[in-house]
DNA sequence: CGGGATGTTGATGGCAGTCAAGCTCGGTGG
DNA sequence: CCACCGAGCTTGACTGCCATCAACATCCCG
């Protein structure tokens, strides 16, 4: 059997993970309690309105999660990435659908065995409690933009937000790792705005997109800031 | 002095705040940690940027919590009301802003001191962690009506929320708590646009809106619900 | 009664959504 | 190797919703 001490110790998430805050007895119960899975791109981890059974930690990958209109619009609520924390402890019913936007590797727990785990150890629910205040602040400022921002401050915005995710220090290139819709859905916006606005960037000379528009270059990165801050 | 003893069991929120899911023995040390305070009308509890040193529930009132572009535009990310909890512990500088709506009540900790109490009484962290994740639910839903619906459904949502909060049964008739401009600020709509949708329903006869548009009757519920559906 | 804050109503314009073509690129199969 | 195809992306023309600006109404308190 695999255990904890020859399984996490390489894990790829292991210093930025929820997993990262606890100790080695906790650590031990957590890994006991897990397994891994993958999902393939665009399937679905849960659905919307169906009995809440599953958390995990992001080993790799990307998910979003999403809640929609009655009639079809989707917004996308949260992007989740290696070392993030998915799913709702002590609630029954899934609230919003969670789908992987690329293959992505998870370590998952059935609710009830991580609620197990959490009760038992007071280092891990204190870890989940800070990780869950800083995924409101995240809501909150995401809010802020969907409130009160016009299209070209959103997108250049997003773009700022990725540069800052994908790169430690002021790196000029850098990968869009989702679509144009699901930039739209996040933004909320649509398709066709969202590609305008990085036209008439790319036009402005603030930015470059070799590669089928998937990748970013920032050749002016004060104005990026200035487009996305109004006034 | 006043201990808990004799000032909590008398608390109006006892039964619904972070305090009604501990045992006497942390409520004791919550008491001792805790001093009334009473913010008038438009009055700031704490100012993003600052540095972030309170934390408190509300005893009776109505806060605001409010995110700002540079330019001046204001968010309302979340309403607080009687019961609710206020802060970020473990965070050291505000994101921001708390201001009171109406003249509010609170039972207020230093921030310091509350996470001290947290450390030490497991089920008060675990009972704030439930709270958070509920609030991090109501931005999600937020999230997707800031992002996609329109404004008529903002408005119509927002008397339905209101009306789940004020009534137990389906009252018809209840009030307003905030001002337009607030309505506005917290759908992501100007004043005007709120004002045009409440007289639109008006003239629809779903809803009356006497002394003032302060207080709203619903004369055609399932008209209302409509409105807030899109389809 | 007066004045300021709050709310309503009206006219207008701009930004983003919608609808509809084209384009690009990677993949597939002949 | 190249023709074809389809998904994802871009571009264009037009529409419509909501913001803006402005005037007016109402309420509230002195």
């Amino acid at each position: 059997m695999v255990t904890a001490t020859d399984r996490c110790p390489d894990c790829l998430v292991r210093a930025t993970g929820l997993c990262a805050t606890i100790d080695d007895e906790a650590l031990i119960a957590l890994s006991a309690a897990g397994r891994r899975r993958t999902l393939a791109s665009g399937q679905v981890l849960t659905w919307a309105g169906d009995p809440n059974l599953l958390c995990a930690n992001i080993v790799s990958g990307i998910l979003k999660v999403t809640a929609s209109t009655l009639n079809g619009r989707e917004q996308i609520v949260g992007l989740l990435f290696a070392g993030d924390f998915v799913g709702q402890p002590f609630v029954e019913e899934s609230a919003l659908t969670v789908t992987a936007l690329i293959e992505t590797e998870l370590c998952l727990f059935t609710r009830e065995r991580f609620e197990r785990t959490l009760s038992a150890h007071h280092r891990l629910e204190h870890a989940l409690l800070r990780r869950t205040m800083g995924s409101l602040n995240d809501a909150r400022e995401r809010m802020l933009t969907l409130g009160q921002r016009g299209a070209q401050e959103r997108v250049a915005g997003f773009l700022l937000d990725l540069v800052d995710r994908s790169s430690p220090g002021d790196c000029k290139s850098f990968d869009i790792p989702i679509s144009r819709g699901d930039m739209a859905d996040f933004l909320g916006l649509t398709i066709e705005t969202v590609s305008r606005q990085l036209t008439k960037m790319k036009s402005a000379g603030i930015i470059s997109l070799p590669r089928g528009g998937r990748t970013v270059e920032i050749n002016n990165r004060s104005a990026l800031i200035a487009a996305a801050n109004p006034g």
